[in-house]
Formats: C-alpha cells, structure tokens, sequence
DNA sequence: ACCTGAACACCGTTCAAGT
DNA sequence: ACCTGAACACCGTTCAAGT
C-alpha cells in the first residue's frame, strides 16, 4: 500500500491525534502520533512540515474547542467565563503550555478570541492603555490556575515537622475540591480588583 | 581512565549542570548534561538514578537560590518579594515548569520555605482554613507571570484586519516592558484584594 | 500525491568490563 | 567506587523507492 486512494491523514487528523494524546497525559511526538494513526512515522512529512507545524494545529484546534460564547451579557460574567475555560484548557493539556506560550500568536482563530476579548473590555471602560495589560493579567491566570489543577492530588507532602504547614495540611481538602477551591479565591480577588478599578477609574 | 582517584562527578555537580542549561534554554537530558561534565552519560547513573531524580535536585537546588529573606517585615511586603523571586525564578527555567507541578513536593527546603510563607499569613492574621489557599493562588500567579516572562517578545502578531486589538497592539510595550508591567498590575490587584479581605475578616 | 523503509543523529537506560 | 563502551529501545527528520 504505497499510495491509497483515499488519503489515510491530513493536517486536521494528525492535530486532532496529538491533542487527544496530549489530553491523556501521553507524550505527543511524530512517532506517537504515526502509531496512533496507525502509520508510518515518515508519512506525517507529506502533510506537515515537523513537530512544530503539528504544535501549531494543536493550538488552532484547542481554541476552537475551549471557545467562550461572546453572546453579550455583563464584562465581568465574560471574563469569569474565559477565565474558566481557560483554565480548563491549560489543565487538560499541561505539557502544552510550555509549548503554547513559547511561540507569537498568529493562528486567526485565536487572534480573533484575543481581539473578541479585547473589544468587550474597551467597551466596558477600562482605559484603552491597560486593555492588554488586563488580557496578559487574565491569561497568567488562566496558565498559573490550570497547571494548579493539573497538580498532584498532594501539592505538599512534609517528612519532617513543621511550625504551620502540616497542621493545616491535615485540615484542608486535597485534589481536585483544593485546587476549584483556589481558583474561586483567585477569580474572586481578580474581579474584585478590575470592578474596583473600573468604578475608581470612572469617576 | 577508568575510575579518577578524584571523582569527577557528584549529585549536586550534575543539579547544577542541569539547571544552567535550564536557565540557558537549553535541553537539559541526561546526555546534555553528561556533554557539559565532559563525561559520558553512562557514567551519571553511578551517582544518580535517572531523569527523575536529576529534575528533583535541580528542584532543590533551585530553591536555594531564589529564597526569600524571612526578616520580619508586614506581610505583604514578603507577599509581594515572594511573588517577584517566583516569578523570576520560573521565568529562568520556564521548561522545568511542567516538571516542577508534576510531582508532589517533598523536598526539605521547599517545605520549610512553604512552612514559613504558611506561618506569615496565619500571624497576619489570615483565617486557618485559607491560609493554604491563599498560598496557592500566589503560586498560581507567579506561575503564570513567570511564564508570562518568558514569552516571545511578541505575544501577538494578527495577519488580518482586528476589531480592537491590532490598535492596542500599536500603542503597547513589547518584551519585558510589557511584561513587567502586566506583573505590576496582577500583583497590585492581587494584594489589594488579599489586604481589603483581611480587614473584612478582622472586624 | 501519498505511504513506505532505510538511514541518520539523537535520546534515556542497562550492564559487563576495566581500574 | 566510579568511568567507559557497547547495546537496546526510543525520538525527529530526510529521502529515494514504490504506486
């Protein structure tokens, strides 16, 4: 079988193989992707031009599937809502992140979220000067928030006394109640903040 | 040369080989470091038992270097020092990331250092059953702004027309500038929201 | 046009051989 | 005790060969 009739890959299937890899924790290489497929390694090349085009079609399919709905409802509500998705998306595919936030974004898809998101808080008065400033606040966020999730069941496990930490370790909740515990605080503080500096900013 | 009368290799000598190449964006694997010891990477399994444990020194080592001095002072201005050196620090080593949040944290130093930010915000006067929160939502967040760090000098780059963010683009800082000034403002509005909840609490 | 197989330079790890 | 060299199963990438 050197040449089938009806294409076995494409770029669409081989991004959607490693982000399915990636969301299982699995490691998301060419080969790991060819052996998904069931294909030869060497046959990615006729449809991709290496790891990092894949990458790219990674990123492009993710903000699809993680988009918020930008139907209009109060700015808060929309930046609590990507704040979530965000979040979700950053903990279902860790090892991505380094690869996410290493590389200029210039998939349309995702400019076009960043653009969308960007739009809604001019609109609702932040200062045109600081709009970027609150998205990267948002999206450090997001990334810091996500990879939290991701941790460990124990993010701390002491071996030898402690003034404070292993007293409150025993008292408090542990995987995934710890880690949604954390993000309300952490939304919760962030919007605090940006309504706060909003009504100041508005006087 | 089959065994030195002086050891060319120890624990600590391949940590620290491993994070220079770290900090350098550089690849830091067994063979790399082995390379830079000007040894063979066999020879790193007399002293260490693989990958996994070479990352954990590295943790360690790591930790060392980025602590922060616990001289009596009010609690947010040791919040806000060690928000920065974390921030820095992942920033340094944004590849180790993944890795560091992957594994439960164990290591005597960490602990300790974990123990004493814990020991801080209960004195402050912080309510017991959120202290562990808080301190995870400053880890969160210096993740995030760690990795912010160490993004392209460009986050952005849109190839077609925008509603909003093309023009903010045009008037924005880029590289460091732009990123110092998103950490400014995210732990601006991260400590006053921690100050307004702790005089809330205390009346 | 598109899949294969062989080849290359990498990677982490094991282990017998040397001192 | 500690470094080496050969070996193994991996990895990403190239390219000539096949249809």
């Amino acid at each position: 079988m050197a040449r089938p009739s009806t294409p076995l890959l494409s770029p669409a299937l081989i991004g959607d193989a490693g982000l399915e890899l990636a969301r299982a924790g699995r490691a998301f290489g060419v080969n790991a992707i060819a052996r998904e497929l069931g294909v030869r390694p060497s046959s990615l090349y006729n449809h991709v031009d290496g790891l990092d085009e894949i990458v790219e079609l990674m990123r492009g399919r993710l903000i699809t599937s993680y988009r918020v709905d930008p139907s209009p409802r109060p700015w808060d509500a929309y930046v609590r809502a990507a704040l979530h998705a965000h979040r979700r998306m950053y903990a279902d595919h860790p090892t991505l992140v380094p690869l996410l936030i290493g590389k200029t974004i210039t998939h349309p898809l995702v400019i076009e979220a960043y653009d969308e998101l960007a739009t809604v808080l001019v609109e609702a008065g932040f200062p045109e000067d600081e709009v970027l400033t609150v998205i990267a606040v948002m999206d450090a966020f997001a990334i810091g928030f996500g990879l939290d999730l991701a941790s460990p069941d124990d993010v701390w496990r002491p071996s030898e006394d402690t003034r404070t930490l292993g007293r409150l370790l025993d008292e408090a909740e542990r995987g995934d109640a710890r880690a949604d515990r954390t993000f309300e605080l952490g939304s919760t503080l962030l919007l605090d903040s940006l309504r706060a500096r909003l009504a100041r900013g508005a006087d």
